[in-house]
DNA sequence: ATGTAC
């Protein structure tokens, strides 16, 4: 049965591993081949695999896992993408979704949530007494205590011990290639949302039946109220791809190495411009989980004008969805690449943070707007693929063609606007939220039914929506 | 996704 979840596609330049129903397979372009092929052609991979969400990205696809090992490997800015370290953070209210019943009330929420948090960047002399410098070296361990108040459990574990990562270290050198500029606009963009796909959202969540107990350990409950935020490294993450890539197509050329895809850029870890990307990525990884923290530290105040000054969040977890960095698997050291793919690790894994280190981690999966999201947690079935699941809904149409085909009032139905349930937005008008409505992704449900019966992961939790703060 | 140049 298991099969009928996963296709061993052999390409002229090696093989991908795809991991979608027999429907989701035969949906995908043919294009997602193509790229694979020029992505094999990268020396020494050992391992390259396709989530269900998988489409057409620059020079990759988005929904890879590729793996190197780490002794003769190579590393790919193209692969990461420009979002480095882009990703997910939920964290647990203490509201129940009877809380938010009215309308007027979801309203106020996300009008307060704008006010803490602003898509494009802080004003002037916001967040002076955090040193960008302290932040990008050294993560959320770089944060002054005060932005560090949420209290896990009564074990009186933090945010700190909550992350997939709550600090990279790296060669700091390599920071100062960066003008003046870089610093000033990345230190104002600090705990601000971005564009794109990027949202804060208010859901509420209904445990999954099979997996009460894991829930449960999370401190999960149904009908209660979360906040999921996905976001990214802001413009710092694009320097880092912008000088790198730069440097390192240069580099390419004057090798003479390629492949078929000019934009797919990539250099063996071992040589001097590989290295400074991987620096470079690791600061930017630590830029991506502090601006998530601070996003969340911005709902927390907002939470606290509407609610009063007990309104609390916990970190449930933070993880990313584009990176590259080592992994050990059966004593061995391996160099994995994920492109909008989630890692997932089963119960007993020794990579998860001590506090989930029983049940395995939280895997944090977005729907599109308006839909679902998902609370997941991988199987020990998910070392075959590295633990790599999905990181979404996966787009389907480009935000051009999303506009050509679908109404302003075929959005506000699936918002249900103008009802009690209404799902409500951050936008004065319903056209600027056309390009991200779900008819421009593939159908979440069916992604998780695929992942699930690969036997990749299971669902803790579904998140239904019932506010959302987008970007630009 | 994002900044920048067109």
């Amino acid at each position: 049965m298991k099969e009928t979840y996963y296709q061993n596609v052999q390409l002229p330049s090696g093989q991908v591993h795809v991991y979608a129903g027999p429907e989701l397979f035969a949906s995908l372009d043919y294009k997602v081949f193509e790229m694979a092929n020029n992505n094999l052609q990268i020396p020494n991979q050992v391992y390259m695999s396709y989530t269900p969400d998988v489409h057409v990205g620059i020079g990759t696809c988005i929904g890879t896992t590729a793996v190197w090992n780490a002794s003769d490997g190579f590393v790919s800015p193209s692969i990461v993408g420009s979002d480095i370290g882009c990703g997910m953070r939920v964290q647990l209210t203490s509201l129940h979704k009877d809380d938010l019943k009215e309308v007027k009330l979801r309203r106020k929420l996300v009008r307060a949530i704008e006010k803490h948090l602003p898509v494009e960047e802080h004003a002037r002399g916001h967040f002076s007494d955090i040193r960008l410098e302290h932040v990008v070296k050294k993560g959320l361990h770089g944060l002054p205590k005060k932005y560090i108040p949420d209290a896990y459990t009564p074990r009186k574990a933090t945010s700190l011990t909550h992350v997939e990562s709550s600090r990279f270290d790296f060669d700091e050198d390599v920071l100062d290639i960066f003008p003046e500029m870089v610093w000033h606009r990345a230190h104002r963009q600090l705990g601000t949302l971005g564009g794109g796909n990027h949202f804060v959202e208010i859901q509420a969540i209904e445990i999954a039946e099979e997996n009460r107990e894991i829930a449960e350990a999370w401190g999960l409950y149904d009908g209660q109220v979360v906040i999921m935020i996905h976001s990214g490294s802001r413009a710092w993450g694009g320097a880092v791809s912008q000088y790198c890539g730069t440097d390192i197509a240069k580099m390419m050329r004057q090798e003479g190495i390629g492949t078929a895809d000019p934009k797919l850029l990539y250099a063996p870890l071992s040589h001097p411009l590989g290295q400074t990307y991987v620096n470079l990525m690791y600061s930017a990884l630590n830029y991506a989980v502090v601006n998530r923290h601070l996003i969340a530290y911005a709902v927390r105040e907002a939470g606290k004008d509407i609610f009063g000054p007990k309104f609390e969040l916990r970190t449930l977890y933070d993880l990313m969805h584009n990176y590259a960095w080592e992994e050990q698997m059966d004593e061995r050291s391996y160099f994995v690449h994920r492109k909008g793919a989630t890692r997932a690790l089963p119960a007993g894994h020794p990579d998860n943070p001590e506090a989930y280190r029983a049940t395995g981690h939280p895997a944090l999966i977005p729907g599109s707007m308006g839909t679902s999201s998902y609370i997941m947690v991988g199987s020990p079935e998910g070392k075959a693929n590295h633990y790599s699941i999905c990181h979404g809904a996966g787009r389907i149409r480009s935000r051009n063609a999303t506009k050509q085909l679908v109404s302003v009032e075929e959005v506000a139905a699936a918002m249900r606007v103008g009802t009690e349930d209404e799902i409500v937005v951050n936008q004065r008008s319903m056209e600027s939220l056309v390009d991200e409505s779900p008819q421009a992704y593939k159908d979440v449900d069916q992604i998780i039914e695929s992942v699930v019966g690969a036997g990749l992961a299971r669902v803790v939790a579904k998140c239904r929506p019932l506010a959302a703060v987008k970007g630009k």
